[in-house]
DNA sequence: CAGCTGAGGCTAATGGCATTAGCTTTTGGG
DNA sequence: CCCAAAAGCTAATGCCATTAGCCTCAGCTG
Protein backbone atom coordinates (compact mmCIF):
# COMPACT_ATOMS: atom_id res chain seq x y z
CA UNK A 1 0.00 0.00 0.00
CA UNK A 2 2.94 2.19 0.13
CA UNK A 3 3.46 3.29 -3.69
CA UNK A 4 1.02 3.80 -6.20
CA UNK A 5 1.60 1.04 -8.68
CA UNK A 6 1.59 1.49 -11.97
CA UNK A 7 1.49 -2.52 -12.85
CA UNK A 8 -0.92 -5.07 -11.13
CA UNK A 9 -1.03 -8.73 -11.62
CA UNK A 10 -4.48 -7.92 -13.73
CA UNK A 11 -2.97 -5.95 -16.02
CA UNK A 12 0.03 -8.77 -16.28
CA UNK A 13 -2.91 -11.29 -17.19
CA UNK A 14 -4.52 -8.98 -19.37
CA UNK A 15 -1.78 -8.61 -21.17
CA UNK A 16 -0.89 -11.82 -21.57
CA UNK A 17 -4.23 -13.04 -22.81
CA UNK A 18 -3.31 -10.32 -25.63
CA UNK A 19 -0.45 -12.31 -26.52
CA UNK A 20 -2.07 -15.50 -26.14
CA UNK A 21 -4.45 -14.31 -28.53
CA UNK A 22 -2.70 -13.54 -31.29
CA UNK A 23 -0.01 -15.65 -31.07
CA UNK A 24 -0.73 -18.85 -29.36
CA UNK A 25 0.61 -20.07 -25.82
CA UNK A 26 3.65 -20.26 -27.14
CA UNK A 27 3.99 -16.34 -27.59
CA UNK A 28 3.38 -16.60 -23.85
CA UNK A 29 6.62 -15.43 -22.86
CA UNK A 30 7.94 -13.09 -19.85
CA UNK A 31 10.05 -10.96 -22.30
CA UNK A 32 6.77 -9.97 -24.36
CA UNK A 33 4.08 -9.52 -21.35
CA UNK A 34 7.53 -6.72 -20.11
CA UNK A 35 7.93 -5.07 -23.56
CA UNK A 36 3.71 -5.15 -24.26
CA UNK A 37 3.62 -3.42 -20.26
CA UNK A 38 6.76 -1.15 -20.90
CA UNK A 39 8.49 -2.53 -18.07
CA UNK A 40 11.54 -4.92 -17.45
CA UNK A 41 11.36 -8.36 -17.67
CA UNK A 42 12.37 -8.91 -13.87
CA UNK A 43 10.08 -6.50 -12.74
CA UNK A 44 6.99 -8.60 -13.80
CA UNK A 45 8.29 -10.63 -10.94
CA UNK A 46 6.91 -8.30 -8.28
CA UNK A 47 3.14 -9.50 -9.62
CA UNK A 48 3.83 -12.97 -10.79
CA UNK A 49 5.92 -15.60 -9.50
CA UNK A 50 6.96 -17.26 -12.98
CA UNK A 51 5.81 -17.99 -16.66
CA UNK A 52 3.88 -20.90 -14.87
CA UNK A 53 2.05 -19.04 -12.15
CA UNK A 54 1.70 -16.42 -15.11
CA UNK A 55 0.02 -19.36 -17.44
CA UNK A 56 -1.96 -20.59 -14.41
CA UNK A 57 -3.56 -17.39 -13.98
CA UNK A 58 -4.58 -16.99 -17.70
CA UNK A 59 -6.12 -20.19 -17.82
CA UNK A 60 -8.10 -19.09 -14.31
CA UNK A 61 -9.66 -16.11 -15.94
CA UNK A 62 -10.40 -18.94 -19.16
CA UNK A 63 -12.51 -20.57 -16.81
CA UNK A 64 -14.15 -17.69 -14.95
CA UNK A 65 -15.13 -15.90 -18.29
CA UNK A 66 -16.22 -19.27 -20.18
CA UNK A 67 -18.44 -19.71 -16.66
CA UNK A 68 -19.77 -16.27 -16.43
CA UNK A 69 -21.25 -16.46 -20.17
CA UNK A 70 -22.41 -20.40 -20.23
CA UNK A 71 -24.47 -19.15 -16.44
CA UNK A 72 -26.21 -16.05 -18.06
CA UNK A 73 -27.11 -18.35 -21.23
CA UNK A 74 -28.25 -20.96 -19.20
CA UNK A 75 -30.71 -18.46 -17.05
CA UNK A 76 -34.25 -18.75 -17.94
CA UNK A 77 -34.25 -21.80 -20.24
CA UNK A 78 -34.95 -25.23 -18.94
CA UNK A 79 -34.81 -29.05 -20.32
CA UNK A 80 -33.86 -28.93 -23.72
CA UNK A 81 -33.67 -25.34 -24.55
CA UNK A 82 -31.10 -25.23 -21.80
CA UNK A 83 -28.45 -27.99 -22.80
CA UNK A 84 -28.74 -26.31 -26.01
CA UNK A 85 -27.84 -23.22 -25.47
CA UNK A 86 -24.90 -24.34 -22.99
CA UNK A 87 -23.64 -26.65 -25.99
CA UNK A 88 -23.71 -24.02 -28.61
CA UNK A 89 -22.36 -20.99 -26.16
CA UNK A 90 -19.39 -23.25 -25.54
CA UNK A 91 -18.75 -23.54 -28.95
CA UNK A 92 -18.82 -20.14 -29.89
CA UNK A 93 -16.66 -19.37 -27.22
CA UNK A 94 -13.92 -20.94 -28.54
CA UNK A 95 -14.79 -19.89 -31.99
CA UNK A 96 -14.18 -16.29 -30.58
CA UNK A 97 -10.93 -17.74 -28.88
CA UNK A 98 -9.51 -20.21 -30.23
CA UNK A 99 -5.81 -19.95 -29.12
CA UNK A 100 -6.70 -18.69 -25.76
CA UNK A 101 -8.49 -22.11 -25.28
CA UNK A 102 -5.84 -24.15 -26.52
CA UNK A 103 -3.63 -22.28 -24.13
CA UNK A 104 -6.02 -24.29 -21.29
CA UNK A 105 -4.37 -26.67 -19.63
CA UNK A 106 -6.51 -30.28 -19.00
CA UNK A 107 -5.81 -30.24 -15.64
CA UNK A 108 -7.33 -27.59 -13.67
CA UNK A 109 -7.09 -30.16 -10.60
CA UNK A 110 -3.76 -30.24 -9.95
CA UNK A 111 -3.46 -26.48 -9.30
CA UNK A 112 -4.73 -24.81 -6.64
CA UNK A 113 -6.28 -22.16 -8.15
CA UNK A 114 -7.62 -23.50 -11.39
CA UNK A 115 -9.47 -26.01 -9.40
CA UNK A 116 -11.94 -23.45 -7.85
CA UNK A 117 -12.78 -22.13 -11.31
CA UNK A 118 -13.00 -25.53 -12.88
CA UNK A 119 -15.08 -27.06 -10.24
CA UNK A 120 -17.62 -23.38 -10.93
CA UNK A 121 -17.76 -24.57 -14.33
CA UNK A 122 -18.88 -28.21 -14.28
CA UNK A 123 -21.06 -27.12 -11.55
CA UNK A 124 -23.25 -24.87 -14.25
CA UNK A 125 -23.11 -28.18 -16.18
CA UNK A 126 -24.07 -29.94 -13.70
CA UNK A 127 -27.30 -27.36 -12.62
CA UNK A 128 -28.08 -27.48 -16.46
CA UNK A 129 -28.89 -31.18 -16.47
CA UNK A 130 -30.62 -30.93 -12.90
CA UNK A 131 -33.91 -30.91 -14.42
CA UNK A 132 -33.47 -34.18 -16.15
CA UNK A 133 -34.05 -35.75 -12.42
CA UNK A 134 -31.28 -37.94 -12.69
CA UNK A 135 -29.94 -39.78 -9.94
CA UNK A 136 -26.12 -39.55 -8.19
CA UNK A 137 -23.73 -41.11 -10.41
CA UNK A 138 -25.63 -41.21 -13.45
CA UNK A 139 -26.10 -36.90 -13.55
CA UNK A 140 -22.21 -37.34 -12.94
CA UNK A 141 -21.77 -39.76 -16.19
CA UNK A 142 -24.44 -37.43 -18.25
CA UNK A 143 -22.10 -34.17 -16.83
CA UNK A 144 -18.97 -36.61 -18.33
CA UNK A 145 -20.53 -37.02 -21.70
CA UNK A 146 -21.31 -33.53 -22.25
CA UNK A 147 -18.14 -32.41 -21.12
CA UNK A 148 -16.45 -35.14 -23.86
CA UNK A 149 -18.81 -33.75 -26.89
CA UNK A 150 -18.22 -30.14 -26.35
CA UNK A 151 -14.43 -30.44 -25.18
CA UNK A 152 -14.23 -32.61 -28.10
CA UNK A 153 -15.26 -30.23 -31.19
CA UNK A 154 -13.97 -27.23 -29.88
CA UNK A 155 -10.58 -28.27 -29.49
CA UNK A 156 -10.40 -30.10 -32.79
CA UNK A 157 -11.82 -27.20 -34.40
CA UNK A 158 -9.98 -24.67 -32.23
CA UNK A 159 -6.91 -26.85 -33.06
CA UNK A 160 -7.71 -26.50 -37.23
CA UNK A 161 -7.96 -30.20 -37.06
CA UNK A 162 -11.30 -30.63 -39.11
CA UNK A 163 -10.06 -31.21 -42.43
CA UNK A 164 -12.51 -28.46 -44.30
CA UNK A 165 -14.61 -26.06 -42.34
CA UNK A 166 -17.42 -27.05 -44.44
CA UNK A 167 -20.69 -28.07 -42.63
CA UNK A 168 -19.42 -27.80 -39.21
CA UNK A 169 -22.38 -26.40 -38.16
CA UNK A 170 -24.37 -29.86 -39.55
CA UNK A 171 -21.84 -31.49 -37.21
CA UNK A 172 -22.45 -29.93 -34.10
CA UNK A 173 -26.22 -29.85 -34.66
CA UNK A 174 -26.20 -33.12 -34.81
CA UNK A 175 -23.74 -33.38 -32.07
CA UNK A 176 -26.34 -31.66 -30.08
CA UNK A 177 -29.19 -33.78 -31.10
CA UNK A 178 -27.38 -36.95 -30.19
CA UNK A 179 -26.84 -35.71 -26.82
CA UNK A 180 -30.29 -34.59 -26.15
CA UNK A 181 -31.52 -38.16 -27.58
CA UNK A 182 -29.24 -39.89 -25.22
CA UNK A 183 -30.42 -37.37 -22.26
CA UNK A 184 -33.78 -39.26 -22.21
CA UNK A 185 -33.10 -42.43 -23.12
CA UNK A 186 -30.75 -43.05 -20.88
CA UNK B 1 25.83 -43.84 -48.54
CA UNK B 2 29.10 -43.03 -47.60
CA UNK B 3 29.06 -43.41 -44.05
CA UNK B 4 27.87 -46.35 -41.73
CA UNK B 5 26.11 -43.90 -39.59
CA UNK B 6 26.04 -44.18 -35.95
CA UNK B 7 22.45 -42.71 -35.48
CA UNK B 8 19.47 -42.23 -37.78
CA UNK B 9 16.39 -40.05 -37.89
CA UNK B 10 14.68 -42.72 -36.50
CA UNK B 11 16.71 -43.59 -33.81
CA UNK B 12 16.55 -40.30 -33.15
CA UNK B 13 12.39 -40.09 -33.34
CA UNK B 14 12.89 -43.27 -30.66
CA UNK B 15 14.37 -41.64 -28.52
CA UNK B 16 12.17 -38.40 -28.35
CA UNK B 17 9.11 -41.01 -27.74
CA UNK B 18 10.97 -42.22 -24.51
CA UNK B 19 11.55 -38.71 -23.81
CA UNK B 20 7.93 -37.97 -24.43
CA UNK B 21 6.67 -40.77 -22.60
CA UNK B 22 8.85 -40.12 -19.29
CA UNK B 23 8.46 -36.39 -18.84
CA UNK B 24 5.48 -34.76 -21.34
CA UNK B 25 6.04 -32.35 -24.35
CA UNK B 26 7.58 -29.94 -22.32
CA UNK B 27 10.51 -32.41 -22.00
CA UNK B 28 11.31 -32.88 -25.88
CA UNK B 29 14.29 -30.95 -25.74
CA UNK B 30 17.08 -31.31 -28.31
CA UNK B 31 19.85 -31.19 -25.65
CA UNK B 32 17.86 -34.29 -23.92
CA UNK B 33 17.90 -35.98 -26.93
CA UNK B 34 21.42 -35.79 -27.28
CA UNK B 35 22.29 -36.91 -24.20
CA UNK B 36 19.72 -40.26 -24.08
CA UNK B 37 21.62 -40.73 -27.61
CA UNK B 38 25.10 -40.12 -26.26
CA UNK B 39 25.64 -37.20 -29.37
CA UNK B 40 26.66 -33.60 -28.94
CA UNK B 41 23.37 -31.61 -29.75
CA UNK B 42 24.54 -29.73 -32.28
CA UNK B 43 24.85 -33.34 -34.01
CA UNK B 44 21.00 -34.28 -34.05
CA UNK B 45 20.74 -31.78 -36.64
CA UNK B 46 22.21 -33.94 -39.34
CA UNK B 47 19.14 -36.35 -38.93
CA UNK B 48 16.63 -33.47 -37.99
CA UNK B 49 15.95 -30.28 -39.24
CA UNK B 50 15.12 -28.48 -36.02
CA UNK B 51 13.20 -29.12 -32.54
CA UNK B 52 10.15 -28.23 -34.51
CA UNK B 53 10.44 -31.22 -37.24
CA UNK B 54 11.13 -33.58 -34.83
CA UNK B 55 8.09 -32.94 -33.39
CA UNK B 56 6.48 -33.48 -36.70
CA UNK B 57 8.20 -36.51 -36.69
CA UNK B 58 6.80 -37.78 -33.36
CA UNK B 59 3.48 -37.03 -34.32
CA UNK B 60 3.62 -39.21 -37.33
CA UNK B 61 5.18 -41.74 -35.55
CA UNK B 62 2.09 -41.82 -33.20
CA UNK B 63 -0.66 -41.70 -35.83
CA UNK B 64 1.10 -44.67 -37.78
CA UNK B 65 1.19 -46.66 -34.41
CA UNK B 66 -2.40 -45.25 -33.92
CA UNK B 67 -3.87 -46.06 -37.20
CA UNK B 68 -1.89 -49.71 -37.19
CA UNK B 69 -3.36 -50.98 -34.26
CA UNK B 70 -6.74 -49.81 -35.04
CA UNK B 71 -7.28 -51.69 -38.13
CA UNK B 72 -5.93 -54.84 -36.35
CA UNK B 73 -8.37 -54.71 -34.02
CA UNK B 74 -11.33 -54.17 -36.90
CA UNK B 75 -10.02 -56.59 -39.08
CA UNK B 76 -12.53 -59.29 -38.76
CA UNK B 77 -15.35 -56.94 -37.26
CA UNK B 78 -18.27 -55.85 -38.55
CA UNK B 79 -21.27 -53.25 -37.78
CA UNK B 80 -21.69 -51.98 -33.99
CA UNK B 81 -18.85 -54.51 -32.53
CA UNK B 82 -16.08 -52.93 -35.36
CA UNK B 83 -17.14 -49.81 -34.16
CA UNK B 84 -16.98 -50.85 -30.26
CA UNK B 85 -13.77 -52.16 -30.79
CA UNK B 86 -12.22 -49.19 -32.85
CA UNK B 87 -13.62 -47.10 -29.59
CA UNK B 88 -12.16 -49.06 -27.49
CA UNK B 89 -9.07 -49.66 -28.87
CA UNK B 90 -8.66 -45.65 -29.06
CA UNK B 91 -9.00 -45.11 -25.70
CA UNK B 92 -6.47 -48.47 -24.51
CA UNK B 93 -3.82 -46.30 -26.87
CA UNK B 94 -4.34 -43.37 -25.44
CA UNK B 95 -4.12 -44.93 -21.64
CA UNK B 96 -0.96 -46.40 -22.55
CA UNK B 97 0.79 -43.17 -23.77
CA UNK B 98 -1.09 -40.57 -22.36
CA UNK B 99 2.03 -38.41 -22.64
CA UNK B 100 2.51 -39.14 -25.86
CA UNK B 101 -1.06 -38.97 -26.99
CA UNK B 102 -0.99 -35.11 -25.56
CA UNK B 103 2.42 -34.26 -27.63
CA UNK B 104 0.30 -34.67 -30.81
CA UNK B 105 -0.49 -31.62 -32.51
CA UNK B 106 -4.38 -30.89 -33.30
CA UNK B 107 -3.91 -30.19 -36.39
CA UNK B 108 -1.73 -32.85 -38.54
CA UNK B 109 -2.93 -30.54 -41.64
CA UNK B 110 -0.46 -28.09 -41.78
CA UNK B 111 2.45 -30.10 -41.69
CA UNK B 112 3.31 -32.27 -45.12
CA UNK B 113 4.25 -35.42 -42.93
CA UNK B 114 1.89 -35.38 -40.65
CA UNK B 115 -1.25 -34.80 -43.19
CA UNK B 116 -0.33 -38.27 -45.09
CA UNK B 117 -0.69 -40.06 -41.50
CA UNK B 118 -3.33 -38.29 -40.22
CA UNK B 119 -5.56 -38.80 -43.18
CA UNK B 120 -4.44 -43.03 -43.02
CA UNK B 121 -6.71 -42.45 -39.56
CA UNK B 122 -9.41 -40.81 -40.55
CA UNK B 123 -9.79 -43.35 -43.18
CA UNK B 124 -9.96 -46.33 -40.80
CA UNK B 125 -12.78 -44.67 -39.22
CA UNK B 126 -14.36 -44.17 -42.37
CA UNK B 127 -13.89 -47.89 -43.67
CA UNK B 128 -15.19 -49.07 -40.29
CA UNK B 129 -18.50 -46.65 -40.44
CA UNK B 130 -19.17 -47.68 -44.50
CA UNK B 131 -21.05 -50.93 -43.62
CA UNK B 132 -23.98 -48.21 -42.39
CA UNK B 133 -24.13 -47.65 -46.03
CA UNK B 134 -24.06 -43.55 -45.24
CA UNK B 135 -24.45 -41.00 -48.06
CA UNK B 136 -21.56 -39.04 -49.15
CA UNK B 137 -21.94 -36.43 -46.25
CA UNK B 138 -23.58 -38.61 -43.77
CA UNK B 139 -20.52 -40.48 -44.22
CA UNK B 140 -18.64 -37.34 -43.09
CA UNK B 141 -20.58 -36.30 -40.31
CA UNK B 142 -20.23 -39.47 -38.85
CA UNK B 143 -16.94 -39.79 -39.03
CA UNK B 144 -17.04 -36.42 -37.64
CA UNK B 145 -19.36 -37.31 -34.31
CA UNK B 146 -16.95 -40.41 -33.91
CA UNK B 147 -13.95 -38.29 -33.90
CA UNK B 148 -15.28 -36.15 -31.22
CA UNK B 149 -16.07 -38.45 -29.15
CA UNK B 150 -13.43 -40.32 -28.80
CA UNK B 151 -11.11 -37.54 -28.91
CA UNK B 152 -12.19 -35.54 -26.23
CA UNK B 153 -12.39 -38.24 -23.70
CA UNK B 154 -9.15 -39.55 -24.74
CA UNK B 155 -7.98 -35.76 -24.10
CA UNK B 156 -9.44 -34.84 -21.14
CA UNK B 157 -8.56 -38.36 -19.65
CA UNK B 158 -4.62 -37.98 -20.41
CA UNK B 159 -4.94 -34.92 -19.27
CA UNK B 160 -6.35 -36.09 -15.70
CA UNK B 161 -9.38 -33.80 -16.37
CA UNK B 162 -11.40 -36.22 -14.71
CA UNK B 163 -12.09 -35.51 -11.35
CA UNK B 164 -11.85 -39.30 -9.94
CA UNK B 165 -11.73 -41.73 -12.09
CA UNK B 166 -14.36 -43.59 -10.82
CA UNK B 167 -16.42 -45.09 -13.09
CA UNK B 168 -15.01 -43.92 -16.16
CA UNK B 169 -15.08 -47.02 -17.37
CA UNK B 170 -18.74 -46.64 -17.32
CA UNK B 171 -18.90 -43.13 -18.71
CA UNK B 172 -16.77 -44.30 -21.89
CA UNK B 173 -19.30 -47.44 -22.53
CA UNK B 174 -22.54 -44.99 -22.42
CA UNK B 175 -20.69 -42.80 -25.09
CA UNK B 176 -19.94 -46.02 -27.25
CA UNK B 177 -23.76 -46.76 -26.71
CA UNK B 178 -24.80 -43.30 -27.56
CA UNK B 179 -23.19 -43.30 -30.64
CA UNK B 180 -24.12 -46.74 -31.68
CA UNK B 181 -27.73 -45.79 -30.78
CA UNK B 182 -27.12 -42.33 -33.12
CA UNK B 183 -25.44 -44.01 -35.97
CA UNK B 184 -28.45 -46.30 -36.55
CA UNK B 185 -31.39 -43.41 -36.03
CA UNK B 186 -29.65 -40.25 -37.56
C1' DC C 1 7.65 18.49 8.81
C1' DA C 2 11.49 15.09 8.59
C1' DG C 3 12.55 10.53 8.16
C1' DC C 4 11.99 5.78 7.64
C1' DT C 5 10.10 1.71 5.22
C1' DG C 6 8.78 -1.17 1.86
C1' DA C 7 6.66 -1.74 -2.66
C1' DG C 8 7.78 -1.65 -7.31
C1' DG C 9 11.19 -0.73 -10.76
C1' DC C 10 15.84 -1.34 -12.72
C1' DT C 11 20.47 -3.27 -14.21
C1' DA C 12 23.67 -7.00 -14.17
C1' DA C 13 24.62 -11.77 -14.11
C1' DT C 14 23.71 -16.83 -14.61
C1' DG C 15 22.37 -20.90 -16.90
C1' DG C 16 19.61 -23.61 -20.24
C1' DC C 17 18.35 -24.16 -24.79
C1' DA C 18 18.19 -23.88 -30.10
C1' DT C 19 20.59 -22.89 -33.85
C1' DT C 20 24.68 -21.68 -37.00
C1' DA C 21 29.47 -21.85 -38.63
C1' DG C 22 33.31 -24.14 -39.55
C1' DC C 23 36.65 -27.87 -38.49
C1' DT C 24 37.82 -33.00 -38.22
C1' DT C 25 37.40 -37.74 -38.93
C1' DT C 26 36.19 -41.74 -41.22
C1' DT C 27 34.91 -44.72 -45.08
C1' DG C 28 33.12 -46.55 -49.27
C1' DG C 29 33.62 -46.05 -54.14
C1' DG C 30 36.79 -45.02 -57.89
C1' DC D 1 45.61 -45.86 -52.60
C1' DC D 2 42.96 -41.57 -52.57
C1' DC D 3 39.18 -38.34 -51.88
C1' DA D 4 34.50 -36.54 -51.32
C1' DA D 5 31.00 -36.26 -48.44
C1' DA D 6 28.51 -37.88 -44.42
C1' DA D 7 28.40 -37.54 -39.50
C1' DG D 8 30.45 -35.90 -35.57
C1' DC D 9 32.54 -32.14 -32.70
C1' DT D 10 33.72 -27.50 -30.59
C1' DA D 11 32.93 -22.68 -30.38
C1' DA D 12 29.90 -18.89 -30.63
C1' DT D 13 25.38 -16.30 -30.80
C1' DG D 14 21.08 -14.99 -29.10
C1' DC D 15 16.78 -15.54 -26.66
C1' DC D 16 14.53 -16.55 -22.40
C1' DA D 17 13.63 -17.35 -17.39
C1' DT D 18 15.17 -16.53 -13.15
C1' DT D 19 18.03 -14.47 -9.19
C1' DA D 20 20.57 -10.90 -6.69
C1' DG D 21 21.13 -6.59 -5.29
C1' DC D 22 20.47 -1.55 -5.90
C1' DC D 23 17.46 2.79 -6.32
C1' DT D 24 13.49 5.66 -5.71
C1' DC D 25 9.64 7.56 -3.98
C1' DA D 26 4.93 7.59 -1.66
C1' DG D 27 2.85 7.50 2.53
C1' DC D 28 2.72 6.65 7.36
C1' DT D 29 4.89 7.92 11.96
C1' DG D 30 6.69 10.64 15.29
Amino acid sequence: MAVRPRLTTAKVVDAALELVDEQGVEGLTLAAVAARTGVATPSLYKHVASLAELRGHVGVRVLEEMTARFTEKVLGRAGDEAVAALMHAYREYVKEHPKRYAAMPMDPLHDELQQAAGMKLVEVMLATLRQYGLEGSAAIHATRRLRVIVHGFASIEAGGGFGLPEGLDDTYDQLVRMYLTDLRGQ
